[in-house]
DNA sequence: CTGAAAGCGCTAACAT
DNA sequence: ATGTTAGCGCTTTCAG
């Protein structure tokens, strides 16, 4: 088995005809070297291409400028800019990012945090599949690195957490369609079993149920067909809804697109809300309003957090979630106005 | 300085009451080995937690099980596409996936490869910011670890390629338009010095000229002011153009927007057909023409390429780009029925 | 200002 | 079947 062959440090130091601690010297900033020995060493390096190996750093006990990020997709917008954002920090603190994708399944999940272990990142950032999953949380639990989680907390674990306020982000929309005057507004969630859906069903309740409305809960919708199903069944009910508030992006879209090939009129007839915004909402017609998710600060904070704990380990992590507001864009599908 | 302690080999040894190679073999397959001492090891590990550190495996000489991938752009849906198709490769291939962007900056993207060289990743495939760049050739040159091009080859080096036939996408965008009977057909191509932007207008090119149409294409267009402007100016013209072909996804959309806005009857009064598809392409009213590029099939086959040099360094690259071909997507922007 | 040498955690001869 | 040992490339005392 061949090896690639890279230019080492030591061969680096004869070419120079040094010791390897000179060279060592001049790539670490080439303190405490005499100018001279200095410029015929970074030739050398020059010369053979040289740079340094990060394993052997690694391995010697310095940092391993890499971080890791898992989350359930990097198709997502909202984890692509998440991942975006941590990649910018990354940088900015000399530092890798590895993004490794879970699809929501435990099993991969678990599987990813490994890898991440044994290839020593200083730290990472999880999007966990399942909060309350044991084995996640015991595995966390005895690992050496810091932890932050992202969107999603992982509970009973040592890990801070910064995620959105979903439950008051819910909240927003549902007053708003309350306060437009709707009565029967239908909440259409996806997969009902992540956290941040399960907030935002809370957020939903609380404002219904505080309005003395009917609270309807309906989580068939998972793709296009479940959706015109769902959709379909609903407008045909003795008592329709007047509002829909779609808990997640992909519902939205899909609920959008029911909507208009079925030729319902949007907000007039039925109105519509989603949370989590995307990147034509405000094109398609009617315009579509939601809920915005600060993405970019979630993903640049999480890695800012995981780099303070990485730089000064004596810092307790804050017990409480960090969470940050989300806003509410009207744009035309509630009934606001452009 | 106070270190992250791993537990180690050594100490799994100890505890088991063994020396390092048996538990070295146990944690690679476990042949060989007594099956109650394997068990005993076995305990061990699980007792400590203990997981092996690639960083040694790498300097020992192993590949590092970690690969690369330099994009300009991480929310780009096109380079998302192919990142989770990479990824899942190399998942496939027990690795490691590092994505880092440039912004299609020639400085970021020399130290991104810097990083990923120090780093010691086995290989990594690279969407060049400029297929023509000197030092990054030159730098590509003297490399020991495979390297793949995607979307965009690299001229002059030893770096096999995975693009999409651009320029026989755009021929094949054109002369549909053609064919629907547009005369005045306006180029608008976004950011023209990207190799893929190049390509297409010489297909655009091609078409336009074998048919002795006015060939008139606009680089003018980066956002959505300078599209308006461009727009504007097309139309207030005493010949305005009956289509307008889009090179690149953000082009398109902001042509489509600013179609809207101005209240331009599509396809009508103007036709558009837009290179690369979008997210929301066919939902959008009118629905939106597009050239469709395999971004999928690109990402997998770059990884695969890679690998394949990766595992018999023996094989040849091939000298020939691998050019996936494109597909035209008929929505009604271009005048198709539904 | 510079070099020699130990050792990070692991694997692979080579012994036993 | 299992232990001993020599390095992989680098940083870092410790001497000179």
């Amino acid at each position: 088995m061949k090896k690639t062959r890279h230019p080492t440090l030591r061969e680096v130091a004869e070419l120079a005809g040094v010791g390897t601690t000179t060279v060592s010297r001049v790539i670490n900033g080439g303190q405490r070297v005499d100018p001279a020995t200095l410029k015929r060493v970074q030739q050398a390096i020059e010369e053979l291409g040289y740079m340094p190996n990060q394993a052997a750093r690694t391995l010697k006990g310095d940092r391993a400028r890499t971080i890791g990020l898992v989350i359930p997709s990097i198709a997502d917008p909202f984890f692509a800019s998440c991942a975006e954002a941590a990649q910018a920090v990354a940088r900015d603190h000399d530092s890798l990012l590895i993004v490794l994708t879970t699809q929501n399944d435990a099993k991969a999940e678990m599987e990813a945090v490994q890898v991440l272990v044994r290839h020593r990142v200083d730290g990472f950032m999880i999007a966990p599949a399942d909060s309350e999953d044991v084995s996640l949380r015991a595995f966390l639990r005895r690992l050496m690195i810091p932890v932050v989680a992202l969107d999603r907390p992982v509970i009973d674990a040592p890990v801070p957490a910064v995620v959105a306020d979903n439950r008051e982000g819910a909240r927003l929309a549902t007053r708003h369609l309350i306060e437009h005057g709707y009565r029967r507004i239908v909440c259409l969630t996806g997969e009902a079993q992540l956290y941040t859906i399960h907030e935002r069903i809370r957020g939903y309740r609380d404002e219904i149920t505080a309005a003395q409305l009917p609270c309807v809960v309906d989580d068939s919708v998972s793709d296009l067909i479940s959706a015109e199903h769902a959709i379909r069944a609903l407008l045909s009910q003795p008592n329709p809804p007047d509002a829909l508030l779609t808990l997640k992006n992909s519902t939205t879209i899909h609920t959008f697109e029911v909507l208009q090939k079925l030729g319902v009129a949007v907000p007039e007839k039925l109105a519509l809300l989603g949370y989590d915004d995307f990147e034509l909402a405000g094109t398609l017609r009617p315009s579509v309003s939601v809920i915005q998710q600060p993405d970019v600060d979630m993903g640049r904070l999480a890695a800012e957090l995981l780099f303070q704990r990485l730089l000064s380990p004596a810092t307790i992590a804050p017990l409480q979630p960090v969470q940050l507001q989300t806003r509410l864009i009207r744009r035309n599908s509630c009934g606001c106005e452009a």
